[in-house]
DNA sequence: CAATTTTCGCTAACAGTGTTAGCAAAGATA
DNA sequence: TATCTTTGCTAACACTGTTAGCGAAAATTG
């Protein structure tokens, strides 16, 4: 590859990055409903069609912040579960570690949860969201390896976590006048219940 | 009042009527994101200004849909508590009452959560979520009552149940491919494993 | 019954949205 | 320098929610 041709790729992934990054400050500031391509393109100071040439359409931008939450979900979760041990502990901090990327990335979980209804043919083929299923998958595998029961699928505990997890979050997002205290609590017993369970 | 504002009146609430349910026909057939006014309009054999004066805006009509949805919800749990005696039965019963309106009226549920992300401001003051709600709040209390654990919060129980259907109809209809026989199986697992921690 | 007022429902428009065809200018190659 | 490729633009299409303004029909009044 000639020298002209790698500057012109690098250009092309920095254009692509500037249109992730004013994308995102857009969505920071307005919330995913006000994000569209004009305003994007306003942003970077180019012209609509320039945009498709570096996505195939919305729905592309939006995947990739769909994989980079993803992405960012696991690297917390991972971290999560290092700084502990004991399966159990790490089922804890795991959970905390969840919901604090959940209220602290709202954008990102909305997106990733919330607004994937239509997209979530592809979503599931997402590989980032595998890694991060496969995460928790360890972790629970590890605990119930800890406890005495043998004969209990661990792919099913992994969906009860996941599912205790994702409906706190989502229940408390709509519930957003309840204190942060109470919601944390209300995230402890649940962790702690499902933990008893594995046992 | 006359008998001509009578008559008015009269076809005024027919065609409110008539806008909902030409709404929930091409919400059935093409999804929530196909709705739109004009859809609307052309089914009713009526111009778009006319929605306009029996809805305040779009928000409205699926507001609508949403407290429908909670009054529906609200029955089936109501039916499936009744047909018990025993507070863990109720609570097992509802479970499953539950995760059925869930996945039998898919449109209704993914409007109620999923959807309402940018009118979850109004959601939270719909008197039909707050029945809803009350339903599972008494089967838990109950429950709880039934059991030794006299210190223990109703209302975080609650909030623990219901994250624990929620999460668990959100992430299994994100995985569609999964048998509905495992489905079960995962409710199970999760709500028996609640109702322990309440006795 | 005729005149007036109210109500009704229409067309057309505004300001947005995602997406793409076609063209002009700038850049790279010969 | 001339040709060719690429780049990025304008303008358009087909939608979306929403509303202003007007003409006709219906109801009320004299």
């Amino acid at each position: 590859m000639s020298i002209i041709a790698q500057r012109k790729d690098r250009q092309k992934k920095e254009m692509r990055e500037g249109i992730l990054q004013a994308a995102w400050k857009i969505v920071n500031e307005e919330g995913w409903q006000a994000l569209s391509i004009r305003k994007i393109a306003d942003a970077i100071e180019y012209s609509v069609p320039v945009v498709y040439t570096h996505f195939e359409n919305k729905d592309a931008i939006l995947l990739q912040f769909t994989k980079d939450g993803f992405a960012l979900l696991q690297a917390d979760l991972h971290a999560a579960k290092k700084a502990h041990r004991k399966p159990s502990k790490q089922l804890e901090a795991m959970a905390l570690a969840y919901w604090d990327f959940a209220f602290s990335q709202k954008e990102y979980y909305q997106l990733m949860f919330g607004l994937g209804i239509p997209t979530c043919d592809r979503v599931v083929n997402v590989p980032e969201m595998k890694s991060c299923t496969a995460e928790m998958i360890e972790a629970v595998r590890d605990a119930l390896a800890a406890g005495s029961q043998s004969e209990v699928d661990p792919m099913l505990k992994f969906h009860t976590y996941w599912s205790i997890l994702h409906g706190l979050v989502s229940i408390q997002m709509i519930e957003s006048n309840r204190p942060n205290s109470m919601k944390v609590l209300i995230l402890q017993d649940a962790v702690s219940g499902f933990i008893k369970s594995l046992e």
